[in-house]
DNA sequence: TCAAAACGTTGACATACATCAACATTTTTC
DNA sequence: GAAAAATGTTGATGTATGTCAACGTTTTGA
């Protein structure tokens, strides 16, 4: 149940066997459903999610009402609506599992207990937010000036693994287009 | 020379009087003219900047050859090319102050020792990613769905200072709107 | 202080893409 | 396993905004 999540915690810093069960315990399994919300918006983001198996959506609405996908985490990796979580603010977007998902919960006070006893797990959450901000700046700054082809190719390139696990859809609403802009796109792509 | 950053650090945390003394002293004073670039595109950056006076821009270019501003600082506040600053690879940004200004610059080694030594120096550090995440994704994420005048609206309500402080060019590459469709927008307003 | 450069404004025009709709296909659910 | 719902595809059409150009104004730097 907790091999990955270990695997994961030793792979960013160094831990002793007791350490990585003292952070395990915390960590309760929860078992989802496709599609199925684990924050609503404006919700107040009580924990952070470690992803054993599924996929989770961070997705929100934009100003015209339609669905804006920002962000899709897979197996082996944290994920929270950091936002909130961190300022405990109401979540401008859901969380949401787009396939029936295990998911490993940790409750935001004993996370951020963690992060002040534990050096090593303070370096992670460190780690957690330099690299949230650097793949979110490259993601957004990265699409500026592209036109729908350019931001498949792209994808493509980077995310191979999105336009093969996500909807047209959702993907076309994380790309910033139309559903039937990125259908043409990849017509025009064979 | 210090008080401006003594006086932002002593906001954050609190701090020795020895401590902020220590602090200071890795801190150098620059004094930079109009348009003046402190990082250039694919320089790799070494320094963390705080703002005594002026105005930092960070910008780059986009893929059809225009400029994109992503953030103005402004007096009392930090600022640097933070991805490249991280991870020591080549900035995909500019630095520039887009009018004459006076810094106070801290070398990378030096920060991070900082931040290594003093509990309440990693905890600034901490908020200012954690804010950087914040700030860098309510920006970006709440344009989206916006048309022009929308996305003025919202700049003339948040960041009153910008379309002051800023020429209409520099504006409109931040809003990612052509500097003509900015022009026609503000006249509209009126 | 003045010439030169940069910038802001406005109009005419072009275009990428959104929207809407109709139909085909796939997926879900009971 | 069949009906219903969601999703993908393709065509026709509209529109917001980019681009280009011309001109007036402001800023700059020697």
């Amino acid at each position: 149940m907790f091999a990955t999540l270990t695997k994961f915690l030793d792979s960013k810093a160094s831990f002793s066997k007791d350490q990585l069960e003292e952070i395990c315990s915390f960590f309760s399994q929860i078992k989802t459903k496709r599609n199925q919300i684990l924050l609503g918006f404006e919700d107040v983001c009580k924990y952070y999610y470690f992803i054993n198996k599924g996929c989770v959506r961070l997705y929100t609405f934009t100003a015209d009402g339609n669905e804006s996908s920002r962000y899709f985490a897979f197996e082996g990796n944290f994920v929270t609506a950091l936002p909130s979580f961190i300022d405990q603010q109401p979540a401008e977007e859901f969380l949401q599992t787009i396939i029936s998902s295990e998911l490993l919960s940790i409750r935001r006070e004993d996370f951020y207990r963690l992060v002040k006893t534990l050096p090593a797990f303070a370096k992670i959450y460190t780690e957690i937010l330099e690299l949230g901000f650097i793949v979110a700046q490259k993601r957004i700054y990265g699409f500026q000036g592209f036109d729908a082809l350019e931001k498949v190719k792209w994808i493509i390139k980077h995310q191979p693994k999105l336009l093969i696990s996500v909807s047209n859809r959702m993907a076309a609403s994380y790309l910033g287009i139309a559903p039937a802009t990125l259908s043409r796109v990849k017509a025009k792509l064979n």
